[in-house]
DNA sequence: ACCTGAACGTA
DNA sequence: CGTACGTTCAGGTT
């Protein structure tokens, strides 16, 4: 069995870098690196947007530069002492020729993959890497006959390639890097990986295959037969000879449909299995790694204009560049530190320099146990050197020189600090100095981005590509890579953030966003982590008995709503409630979505009043029981051991500056509706605690409006303390505020709160169900009283088409280009998002202060209470016996104190039992 | 096995 | 044709 799938060295200190050539000496060991060139450059190719990479003339490269890119990480995490790319051929081959389907019905190449084959051969030449490709044959047969000889003289191989079929080669010496998406995460698949997701071993895996069938190659399988019942036949019958000799004693639907297609069966097996026997033009010693012809490479990357690459290929093999500028990304070697005496001679190594100590990246590693993460060893990387230490090995002077430095103040860089303090604090160990969590620092710089993987930052701000080798975060596959590869992968991670966090530094100095990582958000991560590890109670008898009543109003209503219209139908399925709604029962067409017409809550409601059909009605409590029971059976799910729900905020999710929750989502737990109170009814205070403690902003976003446009008028309700929208109410209307009447309270509050939303008339006038002339003049009477509120609204986007950005109160940006886009949709969009995004992300700015200062105050005075929810505007507390008054004198405090405003911030507070009684 | 759209809960 | 999220399901694609 390989194992080793990155080198480890155990005493590498006095040799950080290694050049690929001194590594392919040493040692008697081979180990041979085979790549599916076509299947590669495909994947390549889709990874990353041509439009980014072309060269002046025209000719697309992402391909060219993806497939290099890889390959040169391959290189350098895989040491191979050999390596040969396989290309296939446009000629037919003996599969087309058998069967004239093979691999049709592909959509054709897109235009600009033409040409990028030929340079990547160009480039393999530059780099004296062999190509193969052999007439009549695949690139899988070449690769399947490669992997043959390499076990044949005892080597190590890896097979590259994205074509399920290679598979099959998996044996204890043949590993195949299987990519999962693009071509930065390719995790190792070994024999047991593949019986974990097929259920067969590697040599069985073209039976299965024959059975079920492969989509790529336009090879039909039998229908009906997934790879769990073909795996269940092949593991009963010792393989698919044996299945096929035994057709008749298998039963069912599946049987018959098998032995319908038993000829199938046959063609696709004789087309998966790969020739290991061909003659190739190429002897394995032929593709022994060689240091690249330089001069060729040079020449031909000027024209691909390869820049980073040429640096890293040229850093790869050894060959200093001239003027190197000391930020070669090597990844250092690391030292698996067993004692404490090592452990302090590494860290003191690091922090003897003259001047401010460098950072050290810390990157913890963790297993799950149940649904927490429990840490298993630390990395710690300079930009020199690393070092490991593994945790649980009971010499405690060890034990006791890591958590001194792990708490100190010696500046560290880490990647996603709460989850590395949620992993930490079950072996009793905090996280002190941390200077910068990248996944942070790139959400300060970008908030916007879908993902702030080390992968993807890596890629888009230091145009590195570089594999996560495997097991990284949790709920990731763990393919049973030996410690030595976690280490290695881990110490890579960590060099990776501490360049990124080099990179970020002066980005973020640039914006003025240093105080918002440094004095709110990392602070903030440290309590969020207390937040999520203490959880919040869960009543099971509650969580029960309503499980129990919204199960039985569920079939309630579905029996009812079968019966109105004397069928069965899913009520959970948009397309049959059109079918019935529309056609079966011919009711009025709703608003026209993609997919036929609205089947919503709003539209059924209008339905229902012009109608008055039973279905309608029995549907709509359906929906309603049904989403909550759903709710209900999630939120059950994920109560752990203690009895407590522990979800996850995401620091870096939200563009605007607010928290999300998932895991579950505790910010969205219902609260308008009785029924959905009853869920909220579920979370109680925990044992030993006197109560929940419930304190929210009140009118936040309305008084920062207030604020940032400083609109005397507004300034003045909120100083008076006046009902706002009352007061609001009797401007626009002209009336005196005691004769606003509700109705007229209600259009000035939605509009009020609409305009912080970038609202039109026309979106007013339909949620308010008036004209859009009413609508029109209601904004117009609007802006007459409150000019200041126009004049700001107006101001920001203008501000922002110049600036390119919006800032909130705390100097938070979001970055908007489409403010300029020729698209009116899209620039429309932007001007609305423009809008809210200061007052959205300014008060997601001041409740994290908060936060801090309620946390702080907590920890000052010595209460034992603690905070436990946040939702936007509003913080949950669980409070600990005879310390009510004081808990809720220093929420209110600490929440009114969070921002210096033009308007005071209003708190309200409750108490109670339960959230829902907490709540008002 | 993965993705998208619709729907709906919160602020 | 107000913003910001997360989750679920169905239905469609690997």
């Amino acid at each position: 069995m390989m194992t080793r799938l990155a080198p480890v060295t155990e005493s590498a200190k006095t040799a950080p870098k290694t050049p690929v050539s001194a590594a392919a000496t040493h040692g008697g060991e081979s180990r041979l690196l085979v790549i599916d060139g076509h299947s590669m450059a495909f994947r390549a190719f889709y990874a990353l947007p041509p439009e980014n990479f072309s060269t002046d003339s025209g000719q697309h490269t992402n391909a060219v530069h993806g497939f290099t890119s890889m390959l040169l990480t391959m290189i350098r995490q895989q040491k191979p002492t050999h390596v040969v790319v396989a290309f296939d051929l446009d000629t037919p081959t003996f599969r087309s020729l058998e069967y004239t389907e093979y691999k049709g019905g592909r959509n054709k190449t897109p235009e600009e993959f033409y040409g990028q084959v030929d340079l990547i051969i160009k480039v393999m030449a530059a780099m004296n890497i062999p190509t193969i490709s052999v007439d009549g044959f695949e690139a899988d047969d070449i690769i399947a006959t490669l992997a043959a000889q390499g076990e044949a003289a005892g080597w190590d191989v890896l097979v590259v390639s994205g074509d399920r079929d290679a598979f099959q080669l998996i044996t204890d010496k043949v590993l195949v890097l299987y990519p999962k998406k693009g071509i930065s995460d390719i995790p190792p698949m070994d024999a047991a990986a593949v019986e974990a997701k097929y259920f067969v071993p590697p040599n069985r895996y073209s039976d299965l295959a024959a059975l079920v069938g492969e989509t790529a190659d336009n090879l039909p399988g039998v229908p009906g037969v997934g790879p769990k019942t073909a795996a269940k036949w092949i593991n009963l019958y010792g393989g698919l000879d044996g299945v096929l000799e035994n057709l008749d004693s298998i039963g069912g639907k599946v049987g018959e449909s098998l032995r319908a297609h038993v000829e199938d069966v046959r063609r696709n097996r004789r087309l998966n299995h790969l020739l290991r026997d061909m003659e190739l033009p190429v002897a394995l010693e032929d593709t022994v790694l060689r240091a690249p012809d330089r001069e060729a490479v040079e020449e031909l990357f000027d024209a691909l204009q390869f820049n980073t690459l040429r640096k890293r290929l040229f850093d790869l093999f050894g060959e200093e560049e001239a003027a190197d500028d000391g930020e070669g990304h090597e990844v250092p070697r690391h030292e698996v530190v067993t004692d404490a005496a090592a452990l302090k001679a590494w860290l003191d190594a690091g922090t003897n320099g003259s001047g401010a100590p460098a950072p050290t990246a810390v990157e913890v590693l963790s297993e799950r146990v149940g649904l927490m993460t429990e840490a298993t060893a630390v990395a710690l990387v300079r930009a020199d050197s690393a070092a490991v230490v593994e945790l649980g090995t009971a010499d405690e002077a060890l034990d006791r020189e890591l958590a001194r430095w792990l708490t100190s103040d010696a500046p560290k860089v880490a990647h996603e600090y709460k989850e590395a303090l949620k992993a930490l604090a079950p072996r009793g160990l905090a996280l002190g100095g941390v200077v910068d969590d990248t996944s942070i620092s790139g959400y300060l710089i970008q908030p916007d981005r879908r993902s702030y993987d080390l992968p993807d930052l890596s890629q888009v701000h230091l145009k590195v590509t570089f594999a996560a080798a495997g097991s990284t975060g949790a709920g990731q596959l763990d393919l049973g890579l030996e410690d030595g590869a976690k280490f290695a992968d881990a110490v890579q991670r960590g060099y990776v953030a501490l360049l990124l966090s080099g990179h970020f530094a002066p980005m973020l100095a640039e914006r003025g966003a240093d105080h918002l990582l440094g004095e709110l958000e990392l602070p903030l991560a440290a309590v969020l982590a207390r937040m999520e590890l203490t959880g919040i109670e869960i009543s099971r008898d509650r969580l029960d008995t309503l499980m129990a009543d919204l199960t039985a109003a569920m079939d309630a209503a579905q029996a009812a709503a079968f019966a109105a219209i004397g069928h069965e139908v899913n009520l959970g399925s948009p397309k049959q409630l059109q079918q019935v709604l529309f056609e079966e029962l011919g009711l009025p067409k709703t608003k026209k979505i993609k997919t036929g017409y609205t089947t919503d809550a709003a539209s059924l409601k209008a339905l229902l009043d012009k109608t008055g059909h039973e279905f309608l009605a029995q549907l709509m409590a359906h929906r309603e029981a049904s989403k909550l029971r759903q709710m209900v059976e999630t939120l059950k799910k994920s109560v752990a051991d203690d009895g407590r729900i522990h979800t996850t905020y995401a620091q870096n999710v939200a563009a605007t500056g607010r928290l999300s929750s998932n895991n579950p989502n505790l910010q969205n737990i219902p609260v308008r509706s009785e029924e959905g109170r009853r869920v909220r009814d579920m979370f109680v205070v925990g044992a030993g605690y006197e109560c929940l403690l419930a304190a929210d902003y009140s009118q936040i976003e309305m008084r920062i409006m207030a604020h940032l446009s400083g609109d005397a008028g507004l300034i003045q309700a909120y100083a008076e303390g006046e009902d706002l929208h009352r007061y609001v109410g009797s401007h626009v209307f002209g009336v005196a505020p005691g004769e606003v009447t509700s109705a007229m309270r209600s259009k000035v509050k939605a509009m009020s709160y609409g305009l912080a939303y970038g609202l039109t008339s026309f979106g007013l006038s339909k949620q308010l169900e008036i004209s859009v002339d009413e609508a029109r003049t209601l904004v117009k009477d609007y802006f007459d009283r409150f000019g200041g509120v126009r004049d700001y609204l107006r101001g920001v986007v203008e501000q922002a088409r110049i600036d390119g950005y919006t800032s909130t109160i705390e100097g938070r940006r979001r970055y908007l280009p489409d403010l300029s886009s020729t698209d009116r949709q899209l620039r429309e969009l932007a001007e609305r998002v423009a809008l809210n995004s200061p007052i959205q992300g300014s008060a997601a700015d001041i409740i994290k202060h908060a936060m801090l200062g309620v946390a702080a105050e907590l920890d000052r005075q010595g209460l034992k209470s603690r905070m436990l929810l946040q939702v936007h505007d509003e913080l949950v507390l669980e409070v600990w016996p005879g310390e009510r008054a004081a808990v809720e004198a220093l929420v209110v405090a600490q929440m009114g104190a969070a921002a210096d405003l033009l308007v005071p911030l209003e708190v309200q507070v409750g108490v109670g039992s339960s959230w829902n009684d907490a709540g008002h």
